[in-house]
DNA sequence: CGCCAGTTTGCACTCTGTGCAAAGTTGCAC
DNA sequence: GTGCAACTTTGCACAGAGTGCAAACTGGCG
């Protein structure tokens, strides 16, 4: 299903792309957010400046390649449940199986460098704003006709602000690795349950 | 209650803030968003480059001046209500005041704009993650040991994106003016209520 | 007045971000 | 394999963001 045809051409770029965002990783991790530039980052990646501005908006933009490929799953795994399926019970499955993403760790780390750098967490918000808007269409087609557009645009936004709480308490936490995945996703349930039956009892 | 004593000094300071909010409003109305520098709204309130950076980081802060007057009122109505009083209902109460700020209008033009421009939208998202953070705070000491930090947050989270799912709803539809501040209201404490209640079913 | 503290300004500098055209690669047909 | 067409990388130039610094300016107060 996954299945395409890749050439030579775009497997060489995704393969710059990696190393760019990868690098960009490895340095905010060494200097500190803030303490590099465009120019170190294309160095460390052995591509010219020019090179790393064809790929990526700014310095800020290729450090949440994680982040996105944690909402890319989200979206493809709501799209994957069944049709019949409650809008809420669907979104709860798939939040909770994002936590399978394969660079987790780096999400964390992202939201904990996030919350000391205000450029990079005004990065962060957008990419979270862009699969907002993606949802809200996906969740949209599906609930054509049953839904107001203002309960769409609620629910969606409450879902990922759910996930965004989940998500900041599990990386503040300095998990040594031990439970991770779980850990994230009892979290997740445990919001997006609070979402679905209504905020009235802090029950939790 | 507000009454404060306000030097000369601190009386100019403000006047030049808000000038240089207002050529930064009428630029982006007349050339449209991306089509000023900052040298182009300093020049208009008739200060300093430089000292346009004294007060703003960067250009798109100077826009959203308006975003934090509804949002730190947002925050002092939540305030204001009864301690005793079920959070929900107070949030609900709260923020159905704020639709009284002066200049709601800005906001709704604001809201416009930054749906075209990801840099207005990143810098726009950023004042409600600051907001939120202050109203998780708030709403940590109100509700101290009745509610854990994860279900806080959460909370705090989606109530902001259903008030902004609201928001953009009410800026998105050309509102003549005609029961502008009624019609946002209605559509605040709809969402709202959905966050209290659960969104199981799609009643609205 | 005359001084102190706070504010504005010009200047110099680094870094971001983009258009453009030249140089280098890859895919494909022959 | 040759060679052309399409695509990618790169260097260069330039406009604009953002900041540190020191000099000039302004308000408050004895």
């Amino acid at each position: 299903m996954t299945e395409q045809q890749i050439s030579r051409r775009e497997q060489n770029k995704l393969e710059t792309r990696r190393a760019i965002a990868q690098a960009a990783l490895d340095l905010a991790r060494t200097h500190g957010m803030g303490g590099f530039t465009a120019e170190q980052i294309a160095d460390q990646a052995n591509v010219s400046r020019r090179t790393f501005f064809n790929y990526f908006h700014s310095p800020e933009e290729a450090l949440i390649v994680s982040t996105e490929s944690f909402l890319d799953r989200a979206e493809a795994e709501l799209a994957a449940r069944p049709g019949d399926e409650p809008i809420l019970d669907a979104m709860i499955a798939a939040l909770a199986a994002t936590t399978k993403v394969e660079n987790l760790k780096d999400c964390g780390d992202l939201f904990r460098m996030a919350a000391g750098n205000p450029d990079l967490l005004g990065t962060h918000l957008l990419a979270w704003e862009r699969a907002e808007a993606r949802i809200i269409s996906a969740v949209e087609d599906r609930l054509r006709g049953q839904a107001s557009t203002l309960y769409v645009h609620a629910l969606v936004g409450s879902l990922l602000s759910c996930a965004k709480a989940a998500m900041r308490e599990w990386a503040s936490s300095e998990n040594p690795d031990h439970n991770a995945a779980q850990t994230l996703e009892d979290s997740i349930v445990a919001t997006l349950t609070m979402l679905r039956d209504g905020f009235s009892r802090p029950s939790s």
